[in-house]
DNA sequence: TAAATGAAAACTACGCCGTAGACAGATATA
DNA sequence: TATATCTGTCTACGGCGTAGTTTTCATTTA
């Protein structure tokens, strides 16, 4: 369709322009275009035509679609750069970061979230960092079961949390915002969730979260 | 293509052997075939073929397939029979069971766990149920602005362990279970993995925020 | 009874999608 | 130089969502 600038000969546009595919450059692409359109409308062939190379080209580094969104998350969790967390401090410390750097993270890619949440991050810096969780837990004086217990809890609070925000802030559908039914009861919901910012809550389950698991110890 | 029940002449197959099509009936079908395919391979053209309707009847009672998600996650928020909750039970109590019954009526369909959590659910039914919620805790003696953080976070934490649940469970990913990376610390973490069911941490992780509720009553 | 109405479902067709498979050029290895 | 490998290209197929149009049929009205 657009060979305007592969003429009829096949040579590529200039030879050294693009530094070769790989499979973290392609992953941030896609990461991109996901960002830029949503994943609804990502596709491989707007994702080859965004690199600036035939949409069979990401089938070298990747088998299929899904793989490809396996290393968009893995690329969402780099972007956590979680060596940077502040390990020597104490546990309650270091998992409240988590959060936080999970949350932010994952709100700065609102159209990814659900990738991320759909999908066990294998990558070897992942089962490191939740090695690294595990044993300072134990290193705090919890049991290995609840060391991965509390860590799974608070992972799943997070991203719970963070595909709730992105869906609203995200929110194309709901034009009614308050369509306020003369129940005196939902003027009272309408009330405190106009006075509540959408993510003043997380702070709220978080502390309530850590301050339970400090009884486990 | 598949012309040989309606012989030329158009008449359907059986008058009233299918019920006339409508939302909720449609929005069933979808369930069970993504729960059956799972949401990947789910499309207008089976759901049609399973109800034994050409693929554009739906569109006569869904503007567009997003439409008709909403209408799924709507079917299983009305699953979850909210009503029948005890309500007359201490604020600890009903937010305990409205956590349980959401996590086993979506682990009851794990392919359509992201379909629930990636859009708000605007139903009557379910706008009632939250007000229920604000209520009951405003009664017990939480403020407006908690009561409705309480609700998000629990909300927010018992569907991101849901999705979570469900994708370990579903996981046709990751062939290697155990690499076993001759590091110690790695040991511990799956030593703890095999001696931790999958879900036990729930229970924990929803007693330490319901723990760290109380004090702000 | 017969004609008019309107909703429900079917049919047709378009452009986009994922990706299998064969191929071509560049680069590394012998 | 000969050969293998690795990367990106090209072609093509079947399936997809859904816009636009037409058909069917139950109901209403004359």
């Amino acid at each position: 369709m657009t060979t305007d600038k592969n003429t009829a000969g096949g040579s590529r546009p200039s030879p050294a322009a693009r530094p070769t595919l790989n499979r973290t450059y392609i992953a941030a692409a896609a990461l991109a275009l996901i960002d830029a359109n949503g994943l609804g409308k990502f596709s491989m062939r707007k994702l080859g035509s965004g690199l600036g190379v035939d949409p069979m080209a990401v089938y070298r580094h990747f088998r299929d679609q899904e793989e490809l969104f396996d290393g968009v998350a893995e690329a969402l969790f780099d972007e956590l750069d979680m060596e940077s967390l502040p390990w020597d401090s104490t546990w309650r410390d270091v998992t409240e970061q988590y959060c936080l750097r999970l949350r932010d993270t994952l709100l700065a890619h609102p159209q990814a979230v659900s990738v991320f949440a759909t999908r066990p991050v294998r990558s070897r810096a992942s089962i490191d960092t939740g090695v690294r969780l595990i044993e300072l837990l134990r290193a705090a004086g919890f049991s290995p079961a609840h060391a991965l217990q509390i860590a799974r809890c608070l992972r799943e609070f997070t991203i719970g949390h963070a595909q709730s925000l992105a869906v609203v802030r995200l929110g194309s559908r709901s034009r009614s915002r308050k369509p306020s039914p003369d129940s005196a009861a939902y003027n009272i919901l309408a009330r405190a969730a106009d006075d509540t910012e959408i993510d003043e809550h997380f702070g709220i389950g978080l502390t309530a979260m850590l301050d339970g698991f400090e009884r486990l110890a």
